[in-house]
DNA sequence: GGGAACTCGGGTAATTAGGGTG
DNA sequence: TGTGTCCTAATTACCCGAGTTC
């Protein structure tokens, strides 16, 4: 098998429990166009792992004395 | 006679997971006509490696970068 | 000839999508 | 503005046993 693996994908769920919100705030993210997401012929929504992980590191800058 | 002849087939177990569903949905695309499939004499189906990912393609939706 | 892994088929439970509301 | 919860409809995931593929 050659192999590509290519890219992990996650549902919606999963993205879910790793932001601690429900898989309605994620699909709202992606009907915002604010996450990459890939539609399954059914219309079900997956999110690459990748973004969703660079995503959640950006979130988990906080605490910092941002001066604004 | 058959005109391409480099055309790589994939297994549903192949598409499954490109798509993060169970191979079982990937056949009920099948079904549904949703995706072109070639049977195999035992009844297997198997799917064109170009038609999977020209639908994986036209499916993905990439977040746009945004001008913060 | 024999074995392991995968797929097929149908049926049922869980998840997701979409809109409207607080 | 953003998020959580309600509803209904559609799609997907896992269960079984049997057949097919390599």
């Amino acid at each position: 098998m050659s192999g590509t693996v290519g890219e992990q994908l996650l549902t919606p769920g999963e993205v879910a429990a790793l932001f601690r919100v429900d898989p309605k705030t994620v699909t709202r993210w992606a009907t915002a166009g604010r996450i990459g997401s890939i539609r399954t012929p059914g219309g079900h929504r997956r999110f690459r792992e990748s973004e969703v992980k660079a995503l959640l590191a950006e979130l988990t800058t906080e605490a910092e004395p941002a001066t604004e």
